[in-house]
DNA sequence: TCAACATGTAATGCTTTTATTACATGTTTG
DNA sequence: CAAACATGTAATAAAAGCATTACATGTTGA
């Protein structure tokens, strides 16, 4: 199971699209160097260097220092595993492709009154009913 | 196609247990009251609006006023697209499902000399080599 | 050895995010 | 109509994010 900061680190790190091109870059040329990683952007060595450290704190990229240069992985896994939660737990609203809010008024309107709590509660909830996986 | 700009969003709003948590809520409970989600969460009323917000603005929820209660709705439709994409861009990178760094760096020594530049570039580059499908 | 090299750290500034409390607006309903 | 209600807005404050330049550390190779 993944933990909800490490959830929460993943999808920061995904959260920029400067972070994401560099985790593209990772992706595509396996054992890459961090100067040239940063070679390819328009910012600072260390804004870059930074960047890959995020994306290092949410193993996203696993790193390997020779010598003087460290040597960067994509690591697909964190990913992987967002994807699977994903596949099960939003199947069955896909299926229907897109969402026909009217439809959802509706159905509201008729089955209405159910229980919505689902946070640690300022309510006295206790626990949760199917919601919140992580 | 999906800019980098709203997938910086649903990133972002994704990146926050407490906002998925609402999230799910949402999900589980469709055509539900601002204040019912709140009910449920330990921090203030204008604290959960405001997380509510950043999920409306990513396009994760839609809302719908009627009278003086907001009605809210899950919209799948950004998660599907961002599955969609993971799933054809890294599907052969599950088929091995770990990854052995040993390997690519072998992988590496041997066949080296690859352009790594990716992003808008410092270097000469132009244009781009498969990276960043965004 | 010593210069070029690759990475790492420090100090700093600006913007964004996340939360708070107090007040305002509009809507039901007795 | 007026009280209770549901949401929205304002003013504020602490923390995190993203970028910079200048300097430090450790490594390679002529």
């Amino acid at each position: 199971m993944m933990s909800p900061d490490s959830m929460d680190a993943v999808f920061q790190a995904l959260g920029n699209a400067q972070r994401r091109r560099m985790l593209d870059c990772v992706k595509n040329h396996p054992g890459c160097s961090v100067g040239q990683v940063a070679s390819g952007f328009d910012v600072s060595r260390v804004a870059v260097m930074r960047h890959l450290a995020v994306l290092e704190d949410a193993q996203l990229i696993i790193s390997d220092k020779r010598g003087r240069t460290r040597h960067l992985y994509m690591n697909a896994v964190p990913i992987q595993m967002i994807h699977d939660r994903w596949t099960s737990e939003y199947s069955a609203l896909w299926a229907g492709r897109t969402l026909d809010i009217k439809y959802l008024a509706e159905q509201r309107a008729a089955a209405d009154g159910g229980d919505v709590a689902a946070g640690k509660g300022r309510t006295a909830t206790g626990g949760r009913q199917g919601e919140s996986h992580e």
